[in-house]
DNA sequence: AAACCTTGTTCCATTATTTGAAACTTGGTT
DNA sequence: AACCAAGTTTCAAATAATGGAACAAGGTTT
């Protein structure tokens, strides 16, 4: 009668799974059932079936739960196969160089931003602990330019699943003040994170679309208003959108040919 | 009758999750199928299932199946919370440092080897592509030391558990062998990879044991036969003692003190 | 040391969900 | 028009999930 999973078993699962994620820390059994729906032997017999399935990590030592390795193999199948990503990466790395700024490349997940790669013009990549992570969809750059080229009933849909926290004195308040942005941002074909997100953080943003316009990710390219202002940004505007195409292009045509490579690793 | 999977319906789905990422790209629903024991409608429930939970994408232009973003999201999670990974960053980055050749850390996933992290001297880090990579455990540095201090049992378990492919002239073959070497390991206290898994690389691979003495992880320092020798890797054991020391004390001492650590991202 | 928690684990009759053979739809091909 | 392959839906039978209750196992208080 009225659940929020959906989905069955599995469904009931793999929010169980969310919720261990979400806590951010080794979390104990008796946790999980407190801020649980579920009942004791429901959520207890969740718990055993995805440790032992390695979905989760069980401590025996501090009787706690933990977001279990599986998934990190699991997810580097993702990254690697998601047709973004690895596609993505030398025109990321030539762009990150021709700017010399904090370049991101993200997709959307459900109704959030998801960042798949990065980076970082100061220090050398350190993607792992940055990639994976998520952000709002409604006031950062890559954000509202996935939004802006949606169709219709997906950006209402996802329009509808923002939560609007206020961070910041420029952060877009409520859905008409982001369907407006929306509006503008589609007149131009790209757009702009103006301090809506954290203060003195600043960037422009471009999506990268499919030939038959379907929103593939996006593209940005950040800094700080110590450093530069919006006219400073927009100068970018042509090498991102050249980058965005590129990525598209290739998406497209990405056949997986190389699929058995013997990487050399060595241990 | 007779299943390899077990767990009931989650497990069935989270084999699915596997078979897919087995695939290393993009696969038809079909093509599943043909290599599944489930039959059509079973099959296809649980990939509709996981489609909507957003642990498989589908791509609509191709109707293809390939991991999904919401794996990507766990794993940031799993590998944040890793007892191991966070903890150990800094001292493999010391490491690193200081020896001046590739350092790997790795943990023990099922019977396999998964990389955890990994510093590589020449070009700077890259670490989604390669960390959350699996190898064979009986013929690597790291796969044999974790598997030389684990209790019997789990080391019979996990040695049943090997396929023992022959990759090249020194590759251990056969469970006796291995069984001898992780003999001469335990008595060490340290391992080798002696060109094992592939011509030319060679390493030195020490456990990282908390002080109850579970296997936690192992650390190795990798080179080339062209630039060194055993003796020469040699001279990294007492660095490398030490470092695995030093990760196991702070592994044990974790207890998630920095919580809602407002990282700075922008965007 | 007895009574009393708190946390984690097992039982088992009831209930709801998964299951899969078969039938059907869709789009492309002979 | 007939055919074929890939994908989707149906529905009664089989199975697996459910959760109230009762049971261990440590700790703490009286």
């Amino acid at each position: 009668m009225g659940h929020v999973t959906g989905d069955g078993t599995v469904g009931k699962a793999l929010a169980v799974l969310d919720q261990v994620a979400a806590f951010g820390r080794p979390v104990r059994f008796s946790e999980l059932l407190a801020q649980s729906d579920f009942p004791k032997p429901t959520l207890y017999r969740f718990v055993q079936t995805l440790t032992n399935q390695q979905m989760l990590a069980y401590d025996p030592d501090r009787q706690t739960y933990a977001p279990g390795v599986r998934l990190v193999r699991l997810a580097h199948a993702a990254w690697e196969q998601s047709t973004l990503a690895p596609v993505a990466r030398p025109h990321v790395d030539a762009l990150s160089k021709a700017v010399g700024e904090t370049v991101h490349l993200a997709q959307l997940d459900n109704a959030q931003v998801l960042y798949i790669d990065k980076r970082n013009a100061a220090n050398p990549v350190q993607m792992y602990s940055q990639a994976g992570k998520v952000g709002p969809a409604y006031c950062t750059g890559v954000g509202k330019v996935m939004l802006a080229f949606l169709d219709d009933a997906a950006t209402e849909k996802v329009i509808a699943q923002q939560s609007f926290h206020v961070f910041t004195e420029y952060t877009l308040a409520d859905a008409d003040a982001l369907r407006h942005e929306l509006d503008e941002i589609r007149a131009h074909g790209y757009g702009f994170d103006r301090e809506e997100h954290e203060p003195g953080i600043i960037c422009i943003a471009m999506p990268i679309l499919s030939e038959g316009g379907r929103v593939l990710g996006a593209l940005s390219v950040t800094s700080t208003t110590n450093r530069t202002n919006l006219a400073g940004l927009e100068a970018y505007e042509p090498v991102l959108r050249e980058t965005a195409a590129k990525i598209a292009r290739d998406a497209q045509n990405w056949s997986f040919p190389d699929y058995e490579t013997k990487e050399a690793t060595g241990i």
